[in-house]
DNA sequence: ACAATAGGCAAGCAGTCACTTGCATGTCAA
DNA sequence: TTGACATGCAAGTGACTGCTTGCCTATTGT
């Protein structure tokens, strides 16, 4: 499994993320045109494919194939990791 | 300030900030030489004094400077940014 | 079958990044 | 003051990254 770190590193995959967030089960196309409709990000479909890529194999989005659709849903679980690497301490108002 | 996603992306940072967290108020020479030893990492004094620069630069190093001695101490509050963005939802098992 | 739709693969290119190298600044002890 | 120590600055280099380009495969509707 990638690197979750890294692939947390572009905004454009933190876009999508976002997306996936709002709404899940989206295809390629629908997350290109939700980027470029609500998020303001103009990428073409090959290069939010490839960042797709690298969520999926950071554990950060899921697919399930139906079809010719594929379907992508987010997984926050991956996140928890950083939370824990260097959790608040003391004074330092916790989450939530 | 910059990028705190982009201040993780590597791992040299990644292990700064996990030897700061186990001991606050390390010197530049101190990180070099605990990285080496406890972390595996052998990264030259200017190579880890520029992962400190962008460290610094998003938050999550700070800095008190004394004499001829730069005292560097973790923040990890920024960290909350990204568990806050995509929040676990539902059935999802939240945090301990 | 045929065209349209949804997606996949891979090479190439330009910009960024981490690291090195070499020298400069500032502080302290003797 | 002088040397040793801790750090700072900046240019150059090799590798990596994000993106494009061009073509290919698979599924669906008529």
């Amino acid at each position: 499994m990638a690197d979750i770190y890294r692939a947390l590193a572009d905004p454009t995959r933190r876009a999508v993320l976002d997306e996936l967030y709002e709404r899940d089960r989206q295809t390629l196309f629908e997350i290109c045109g939700r980027l470029t409709m609500k998020h303001g990000v103009a990428s073409s479909r090959q290069a939010v494919s490839q960042h797709i890529d690298v969520l999926e194999e950071a554990g950060l989005v899921r697919v399930e194939r139906e079809g010719r659709y594929r379907f992508h849903t987010i997984d926050t679980a991956p996140l928890r990791e950083i939370a824990e690497r260097w959790p608040a301490r003391g004074r330092e108002d916790g989450p939530t």
